[in-house]
DNA sequence: TTAAAAATTTACCGTCCGGTAAACAATGTC
DNA sequence: GACATTGTTTACCGGACGGTAAATTTTTAA
């Protein structure tokens, strides 16, 4: 019984710092995040920080391995579905969140996002996204292929269509995190039935 | 003869001191810029700036103003033309900037896009950027809804269709930017044409 | 020409922050 | 139970950064 007991000690103390820089973060933005504020989000003090990660850069590199492993655990995919009801559940999932409001979800995707734009001034971290977002949007030019494919889509460009899918899922995402629009996603969610969808489904009977 | 000679007294200062501001934060980015670089890139010292601003949060307020001032005089609209054209024409001026390549124009994006994002950490900020955000938006669906007024679209939700137009926009600019997808603006022009301009013209033939 | 006002520079400071070293506690091993 | 290993805390440091005060130069107004 080395472990889940009273003491945390090891593995689980690098979980605990992530909560914490997740909190921190989120409170702080990373503007302006300090590694004190990371310390006064734990029960240990923030220099045992540096005995499990290397310096703030690495514990904010782990970090952001951290949260897109997050991000995608939460996607779930289902092979067997019908094309038209797996796109609108990846959108949906993309667009929303996994499954019933999750309070934490929208704090995450703030943080997220953070993170999503500043790594524009780190190569490091730009390829950490860059890879993710490629997997993203794999996910729903997938689907999409696989409609063509059956013959349920019109044959359109997928990669172009998926890409656009997910441009407006982020910006829409983006909107309501920045600006504080709260109805994007949903007004999103309803101009892709409207204004996107429908170059899908062409030749059939809307409904 | 009190300016526009060799000497650049007084009011002259705060632009020179704006365009270090640009060049320094877009070399540095907005989480690690120093005073101190900002006075590296001009001919002045850095302590003549909290001369002219009350510290650098108020340098920072005033320079989010300037840049966004920057950018929507960019762009030019034209009343007179055809719906469908100057649908087009504000379309291309937000995803590729004014007119012929300027060299500086994506620079000045870069700088505005992170600016936008850490924007949602300070309310002063995020409720200039929304402001300007509407008058982005507004820019699409104006032109929209004269389409449909005089016929030419389809009667379909204008501000869904305006705000739908405009986050793609936002997303292939940031998506560039931030991903260094440099064909993003291009790609997300054919998306809209083949994928969503198609709901405006249904009932007509297709050129 | 000269004195006041405005603008800029030089020199400097207090504080804040990331990081480290050494002391201390807990855990595992024989 | 001793002792090595791992993990955590306490105490502290050096440097960096934003800001200021006073000196200096430039401009404006008589």
């Amino acid at each position: 019984m080395s472990e889940s007991r009273d003491k945390v000690s090891s593995k689980d103390t690098r979980q605990v710092i992530m909560e914490a820089t997740f909190r921190a973060l989120s409170e702080h933005g990373y503007k302006d995040l300090r590694m004190r504020d990371i310390g006064d989000e734990m029960e240990l003090t923030r220099q045992v920080i540096h005995y499990h990660f290397d310096g703030k850069y690495d514990l904010l590199s782990s970090f952001l391995e951290y949260i897109i492993d997050q991000y995608e655990g939460s996607v779930e995919v289902n092979e067997d579905a019908e094309v038209r009801t797996e796109l609108n559940a990846r959108i949906d999932q993309c667009l929303f969140g996994p499954e019933f409001e999750d309070f934490s979800h929208w704090e995450r995707m703030k943080v997220y996002h953070e993170l999503y734009t500043y790594a524009q001034n780190d190569g490091e971290h730009r390829e950490i996204f860059d890879d993710h977002y490629d997997r993203i949007r794999g996910s729903i030019v997938e689907v999409v292929e696989d409609g063509i494919e059956e013959g349920t889509f019109e044959p359109v460009n997928a990669d172009r269509m998926g890409q656009l899918i997910t441009d407006v899922i982020h910006a829409a995402r983006g909107r309501r995190i920045s600006l504080g629009h709260e109805d994007a996603p949903e007004e999103a969610r309803k101009a892709i039935d409207e204004f996107i969808l429908d170059s899908l489904y062409a030749s059939q009977t809307e409904d």
